[in-house]
RNA sequence: GCUCCCUUCGUCUAGUGGCCUAGGACGCUGGCCUCUCACGCCGGUAACAGGGGUUCGAAUCCCCUAGGGAGCGCCA
């Protein structure tokens, strides 16, 4: 059998991380078995799809690296074809009209709700209208079995069993002529030939529908895997309160896309203790009957920790690439100072996110904007000026800016002041960083550059807490 | 209300009748390392929702209860 799966989001906002995972599922297991991974997008609900939340999502599956194979399909372009098998289904007697109106189902719903019933279409015009009342534009229904039962074969779940009388007589056209959601839905599963839905759970109460549906057509349904919902760190629903939810919020908090992605891969699935997968690894190992068939909560601590994994281990290069996309942000032209593999060096295993390592790497490129006064009440002593005085001059002497050569000085100058390596080391640090933190001093004054170092180390003899008091 | 789904440390999970005085990871925490911040290393903390069965033996199988979630639209 041919392996085809099908993300289907409706673009009624942004790529969100609960739809990135449902998407991942479904690109691995296509990937897994050298299937064909599809992208459709479900607008059929005009009111709310907008060209703005489509590109969102193209842009955030682009940026994860879930390419697709066919697509994106828009629902909104194949009307005629649902109705073509909507008219079909009329003609087989598999649908039919209905012209109750919108009060009378209303009237209804909240009569069976009074009698602690489940509300549902009690099939009025299912036996066919002799006498449509002028004027009213019927919808169309799928007339569902009346009697027996209907098994989903889930991946997941296993075997869910729902008896047809629960399920009503579903409207597949509006009176408009709109197709609805869970019939254009089964036709274009069927279109496209999809062998299995991987979904949100949401939709579990949906497949009886879908199910019924599809055989009414007379075609092999696909298999359904339902993935369970992600939940906020408080365990409950996941929503804008919690933070991140969209996926490019995390691309702009300086998360790496493969960080995004083994987080969401271990958010309901694991391969016995480990932690840390590859894209390869993931496609090699995954399988979606391993899902959890509970919700997950979302973990922002473990996220944090594995894009700091990613940063602490793959190539510069790339890091580099990501974070000159950070830097830029903060207005800093990284072609302008210390080569951003030197620094991507440095700096990989003290931050936790792109962003955090851009925002202290600005010194690297530009002068600080003052001191940090707590670092500067810590530091800066008196005692210290000396010795940065004579730090600067000695710096003046040597040519060479190397490294192990800066700290052979740094030790040298604290030595024969009398001073522990560390209490210049941090008068230092705060000169040319203009706070208590950062990498090694040597080698941030390596990156620094000469010419800055010293005019900067020159800049803070002029702190007041550096200058003697006035005597009379 | 009805139908369906779910339930192992705070969180993600391992576990498929004996290997479990329940393992790993994040977090938190004690220590080591140390020019700051980090990294790293060593140690600690903490869970089978509750109750009944089945069995020589149950986190694992069955039933009930409780709690959580989803669906019940001319939304998707």
């Amino acid at each position: 059998m041919t392996v085809r799966t099908r993300f289907a989001p409706s673009p009624t906002g942004y790529l969100h991380i609960g739809g990135a995972r449902t998407a991942l599922f479904c690109w691995l297991h296509a990937r897994k078995h050298g299937g064909t991974f599809i992208l459709r997008i479900e607008d059929t609900d005009i009111e709310r799809s907008t060209a703005e939340s489509v590109n969102a999502i193209l842009e955030g599956m682009t940026w994860l690296g879930l390419e697709y194979d066919e697509g994106p399909f828009f629902q909104t372009r194949r009307f005629p074809r649902y109705r073509e098998v909507m008219e079909q289904m009329l003609r087989d007697g598999r649908a039919y009209y209905c012209y109750c109106s919108k009060e009378r189902l209303e009237q209804l719903r909240n009569e069976q709700m009074a009698r602690k019933e489940k509300p549902r279409y009690d099939g009025r015009c299912r036996a066919g209208v002799p006498n449509p009342p002028a004027g009213v534009k019927p919808v169309v229904r799928f007339k569902n079995p009346q009697g027996g039962s209907i098994v989903v074969e889930d991946l997941i779940r296993g075997r869910v069993v729902f008896q047809n009388a629960e399920l009503d007589d579903l409207i597949i056209a509006r009176a408009d002529g709109t197709p609805t959601y869970n019939f254009t839905v089964v036709v274009d599963d069927m279109d496209m030939k999809i062998s299995h839905v991987i979904r949100g759970d949401d939709h579990l109460n949906n497949t009886p529908r879908q199910l019924n549906m599809l055989q009414a057509l007379g075609v092999e349904p696909p298999v359904y895997a339902h993935v369970p919902m992600i939940l906020g760190p408080d365990g409950s629903r996941l929503s804008k309160r919690h933070g991140a939810v969209s996926v490019m919020q995390y691309r702009d908090e300086g998360y790496l896309p493969e960080a995004l992605l083994n987080y969401l891969v271990r958010l309901g699935w694991s391969h016995g203790d480990q932690e840390i997968f590859s894209l390869d690894e993931m496609i090699e190992l995954f399988d979606v009957k391993d899902v959890h068939s509970s919700a997950a909560a979302i973990n922002p601590d473990k996220l944090l920790w594995l894009n700091q994994h990613y940063l602490k281990t793959s190539d510069p290069a790339h890091i580099a690439h990501h974070l000159s996309y950070h830097l830029g942000r903060l207005g800093v032209d990284p072609s302008k100072g210390p080569d951003l593999l030197e620094v991507v060096k440095v700096q990989r295993e003290r931050a936790k996110t792109l962003a955090e390592m851009a925002q202290n790497s600005v010194f690297f490129y530009r002068d600080p904007q003052g001191y940090d006064e707590k670092a500067v009440a810590k530091y800066l002593k008196k005692e210290i000026a000396p010795a940065l005085q004579a730090f600067g001059e000695r710096l003046m002497q040597c040519s060479a800016w190397d490294p192990a050569t800066l700290h052979a000085l740094l030790e040298e100058t604290a030595k024969s002041g009398g001073l522990e390596f560390g209490k210049l080391a941090q008068a230092v640090r705060i000169a040319i960083a203009g706070r208590a933190v950062s990498p090694p001093i040597d080698v941030s004054l390596h990156l620094v550059g000469r010419e800055r170092s010293l005019r900067l180390l020159h800049e803070v003899l002029e702190h007041p807490a550096l200058k003697p008091p006035h005597h009379a």
